[in-house]
DNA sequence: AAATCTTTGCAACAAAGTTGCAAAATATAA
DNA sequence: TTATATTTTGCAACTTTGTTGCAAAGATTT
């Protein structure tokens, strides 16, 4: 468990702390988005503020993580595929946000369908936000 | 002019002030989304910070605009269309974020596509996030 | 194991947003 | 129109969020 995620902090050309281990771990553990916040409070105070955006900076550089912008103005981060690597970045998936537990679950098999853009605008890159209620949340009721 | 936002605001059930028609005129004027920042600049301090916070917020819980998450975790606030009212918000619109001049557009007459949730996950709301070249910046080409 | 390079934590700072409150402006009532 | 009630504004102080420089601690290389 630990090994294999050292293991992709050597692919990435990093060195291995125990910081990013253990939050690359947290990432792994949780499936959904985590804030900044999420992970501070996660780590109980393991790890400095400064750490910690420093360690996600370096993460969404290297495409381990990427961000997710939200409606109330702050930034989540979520585990990338496979296919998101430095530079390129594969952001043509779909986020969803549970209206009701607040969690933000990416969904990487749903691709977004082509669009007509009107006269001039050029796409290149989509990102689409979707708002619902989550499998959790809806099998509680 | 003013008095075609005075009305908006009367609808809305909101005093008629120096700031909120100053405000309300900006985005009018300018076709696309604003930010704070940019609210502050245009109207040279001629309000409070403070005074733009509240306004933008009243505003949008008002439905008269909408606000725009994007990528660096900046909130923008765009025009409503006439469907927007307070409460139900129509947020099934298109955002387009332009690469080269960075100005954001609020494509509303295109509509998302159906999407194929996977099982569990109910759809209520999405909105999408574009990214790309703008009409101004592909004709200065 | 020593030397080199990277990362961490601290402190100080900067930017963004919020809250309480008195003064000013707007709306309502007479 | 003027007086009264209500709402909004600006200020000050504060909180929260994010950034930067630097010395100490930790990881990597030889």
């Amino acid at each position: 468990m630990e090994k294999e995620t050292a293991e992709i902090l050597r692919k990435n050309h990093l060195s291995i702390t125990d910081s990013r281990i253990k939050i690359l771990e947290l990432f792994k553990r949780k499936g959904n988005a985590l804030a900044h916040a999420d992970i501070e409070k996660q780590t109980h105070d393991l790890f400095d503020r400064v750490t910690i955006y420093r360690t996600l900076q370096t993460f969404a550089e290297k495409g381990i993580i990427h961000s997710i912008p939200t409606a109330d103005n702050s930034v989540l981060y979520a585990l990338c595929k496979d296919e998101c690597s430095e530079g390129k970045h594969a952001d043509n998936h779909v986020h969803f946000i549970c209206d009701i537990c607040e969690t933000t679950y990416c969904l990487d098999h749903i691709m977004i369908p082509e669009l007509q853009m009107p006269a001039g605008f050029k796409m290149k890159q989509a990102g689409l936000i979707v708002e619902g209620i989550c499998k959790n949340c809806s099998a509680k009721k």
